[in-house]
DNA sequence: TCAGCCCATATATTTTCGGTATGCCAATGG
DNA sequence: CCATTGGCATACCGAAAATATATGGGCTGA
């Protein structure tokens, strides 16, 4: 089955003549002709009626015709679907996002990406510090939102704003009568730490503000997510220095407080595999730039 | 579009191989290569990964993929359909039907009918005396069933039955006590008689038996239809001589008997347009048949 | 580093498609 | 009754596209 055959049978079941419709397909009327009686030789029975005033479809015609028209549309709408995905216009994304993130960017993101690509149909992931590389790597996720980024030869990263560091301690904590905390205040309290990066140890943004400003405190646990760094905050078990925007999902009980001498900051970046090059990358990256900057 | 790409898309995607569909495909490899490339370029952007152990389809390729599929099936499909109406496998049909027959016919005939062709579509229409012909040459239905048959240089026509005439009187009729009603009793007597043929007026079948038996009847009311006749027939307006069957559709306070010595029938025929090519005739035609004829 | 696998490219051959010219049939009109 | 017209079918030719064969080139794994 040819599929010009078809569009050809369409045109003269519609135009119910050969003439008619050879002139609307911009072709002459012998090989239209020609094409109609190759048809039916393949479907093996008349698709025609032969009058002197023109062609008239035969039952099976009908029957033919029914399907034809919808498998036409099909074949050009999946070429279409297949440009508007390249394109961008259309498509699935797998976001993955960090919990950090969550509350604070979410809300915003995800009207915006409605905005830009109104088809889109969006799959979420939590990652957490442990597994995200994997993710990304097994193309479990198109793209992450990160803090702080990915480094790692395969994934490209954009850095797309950036989270001032604030202290997180519990409302009945002295330090928390102070407008602003110094930094000298911290020097030998016990600290949450969030998992350290795992190329590159020495690269934490918590622990190089500490290294700068040669204060020690002492890890008092170590934990996965921002979350469970402000249950311990909580429980009393030390303090945690966190992104900003951690405070959105902070449990009631918890202040955060701005580090005086200290404008350090943690980046927030769009993630994805260097062989990705869906153009809806391009896309969540543009919305999370608009969507992240005035963070 | 040409659905041949569209076929080797399909192929490559699921072999998600190039030689190895080029090998389902009984076709070398080069010029199946080629054809992907050429689909490539009509829709404008890669479809497949070619990673160095074979192809992977991309988003693109993934959305097409998902219409192509359907495409191909509802086109072969087409096809298939139009060769079953040609076939007389599937269809529709229009059949035409006198009133005398409904009850006595199409009880039994719609489901002989379903057994034959199982995915059938049946469309029924009353038909009169007066409007039969017509109908069937607008083509506005594809078979009659008639009784008698039309004669018409346009409509074919074949014999599948007979129905013995009978008479029908009032149950309060004194002849009701009879078994058999002599021809001679019914001389004189009002008919209530029904329309006679179009073409040839002298060949009714009831004019024919009273002529033969020298039985004079008045002709009390003209009508349409058996239903009509047997009300006036109940009203005391006259008797009637109609085919047995009627009585299947008799109101209480008719009775029937048969004439003695006059075995004369009415033809129960199949008919429809001599230009109708319609496979679904002739395996109406054979249910009819073996419906119609013992009755 | 060499063989094997797999896709891409090049060239030749065959198929098929579309165009022009023309024939055939039926209906229409003088 | 014949000529004209409208419409489809057939014949033939040139062009385009598809397929086959031969070959190149990159990555992989032994």
């Amino acid at each position: 089955m040819d599929l010009r055959r078809l569009r050809y049978f369409v045109a003269v079941a519609e135009a119910r003549s050969v003439g008619k419709a050879a002139e609307r397909l911009r072709m002459a009327q012998p090989p239209l002709s020609v094409q109609i009686r190759k048809l039916e030789a393949e479907v093996g029975a008349p698709l025609f009626r032969r009058g002197t005033r023109g062609m008239d479809l035969t039952e099976a015609g009908q029957a033919l015709l029914a399907r034809a028209g919808e498998a036409l549309a099909l074949a050009a709408d999946g070429v279409e679907a297949a440009r508007a995905v390249a394109a961008g216009r259309r498509g699935r994304i797998s976001i993955g996002y960090m919990f950090a993130l969550a509350n604070a960017v979410l809300p915003r993101l995800i009207p915006e990406l409605r905005r830009s690509i109104p088809g889109i149909e969006l799959h979420f992931a939590e990652l957490s510090a442990s597994t995200r590389e994997a993710r990304l790597l097994d193309r479990n996720v198109t793209v992450a939102l990160c803090m702080p980024a990915i480094n790692h030869p395969e994934i490209q990263v954009a850095r797309v704003g950036a989270q001032p560091l604030m202290l997180a301690m519990p409302i009945r904590s002295p330090l928390s009568r102070l407008g602003a905390v110094p930094m000298a205040k911290l020097h030998g309290r016990p600290l949450i730490a969030l998992p350290r990066p795992e190329q590159d140890p020495a690269s934490s943004a918590v622990t190089a503000l500490l290294r700068r400003h040669q204060v020690v405190m002492p890890i008092a646990s170590r934990v996965e997510t921002v979350h469970s760094a402000m249950s311990l905050v909580l429980a009393g078990e030390g303090l945690a220095i966190l992104p900003a925007c951690a405070k959105l999902g902070a449990p009631q009980g918890i202040v955060f407080r701005p580090l005086r001498d200290a404008t350090d900051s943690i980046d927030v970046a769009v993630c994805w595999r260097r062989d990705s090059h869906s153009p809806l990358i391009r896309t969540f990256l543009k919305c999370a730039e608009k969507v992240v900057a005035p963070m």
